[in-house]
DNA sequence: CTTTTTGCACTGACTGGTCAGTTCAAGAGG
DNA sequence: CCTCTTGAACTGACCAGTCAGTGCAAAAAG
């Protein structure tokens, strides 16, 4: 009789865990779309066992608690969407595009993430700020994990020349952010028909400076109405 | 058994109830503190009553259920806001500042209004795009009110051709507006020390253009108290 | 090859606690 | 005396987390 054996068996990294990763991500969905919708407090776990079509016991059986399935859901999110963006922008390096062209890449990754993603994004966008609450912590490393990525990408800007040295990198990151969640939560819930080129041409728009005064377009970005790239 | 008719008397709408208006205050105060620590669900009607001093049958004595407080709650908060923006636009106006000045403006009232009042605000991004929940009309009805101050400016300045008549007003306003609010959220969060002006100054040069490419700086606003950084 | 054992993954009724909302008698205050 | 507030007790719904038990596939035993 091998029991249960110290070390979490061997034999059944395979086949069981299989099993039991389909399940985990069946309850990702299944919660990230209630929770979206009515908050966490008021989404119950049975909701979301019935969405997911398992039973209460197996959500307790994969996750310790409704906390903890909601922090590892706010982790996998964050990653899905900092990957995305790293690779918007590591592409448009490779090709030799500048930062700035980089950052409007991001933005581009950042509209197609959201519109894809889009009850993860209004569950971020409902408890980033809020204070006081037991996965405080998981948020500030998921906010941080976001944001740094376009920090980055600024401070390269600024560091070749490209952008000038007065600008204040985190502040400006986080309004970017902040600019590009916004606008894309607006576009879905508001005008959802527009497609995300049109949305994206006029972000670039606000950022080339046209709208506080009329310059002709600069070098980056805003074909506004072609180039899905 | 003459009840008490919990409801919306006739009676308490006109008296200037001063008594009853300072009870009211007090347990707004409350609540929206609780509501953007721990979201509306979590917060417990006892909680309020406890916080603002009152007791429980008061809250109900005030209001016909939870839910009807925070909705009041809600609306008395944006007409604020409204307010706060439209006065800072009407008073550039006056002094004959451009549209481009208003905006501006706007943006520095929206700072100072979410520094005024962080718990509110905190509230408005974690429910504004929620769906499914009894609120939602009234979450409608104030998103609206906000933006429409800044649409409305915007337009203005586009027909008056400061504005290029490319940009999408909508969406422009839509996204300053989360400009500012994810960036002051931000500001309030991560760096609590930095003065307005610096914040402001900021958000402006972002808009002026000069992070996506060396212009000098046209007309409006990055005046500020000199950014270190 | 057949039978038995093992243990992972899952089930769903149940429990103990929490909370919105009610009720009311007894004041406070103006 | 009329409006407003108090405080405590109560109800009934709702819900996170538990646990004894089921099903099943693969390994071990015969």
């Amino acid at each position: 009789m091998s029991r249960h054996t110290a070390g979490g068996t061997i034999a059944s990294m395979d086949s069981s865990n299989t099993r039991r990763e389909a399940t985990r991500r069946k309850l990702f969905e299944a919660a990230v779309t209630l929770i979206a919708e009515q908050g966490f407090s008021s989404t119950t776990v049975d909701e979301i066992a019935e969405r997911a079509g398992v039973a209460k016991g197996t959500v307790y059986y994969n996750f310790a608690s409704k906390n903890v399935l909601f922090e590892e859901l706010l982790r996998h999110g964050v990653e899905m969407l900092a990957a995305s963006l790293q690779n918007a922008a590591d592409e448009v390096a490779e090709r030799g595009g500048s930062r700035v062209d980089a950052l409007d890449a991001m933005i581009h990754a950042g509209l197609y993430f959201i519109s894809q993603y889009p009850a993860l994004t209004q569950l971020y966008v409902a408890e980033l700020w809020r204070t006081n609450r037991t996965w405080n912590s998981t948020l500030m490393m998921v906010r941080e994990r976001a944001v740094s990525v376009v920090a980055d990408v600024i401070r390269d800007a600024v560091a070749g020349g490209e952008l000038s040295e007065e600008i204040d990198i985190p502040l400006t990151a986080s309004a970017l952010f902040g600019m590009v969640l916004v606008a894309a939560l607006d576009w879905q819930s508001f005008q959802p028909d527009r497609s995300i080129d049109d949305v994206h041409a006029a972000l670039s728009r606000l950022l080339q400076g046209r709208v506080s005064g009329r310059q002709h377009a600069g070098g980056a970005g805003a074909e506004a109405g072609a180039g899905p790239s």
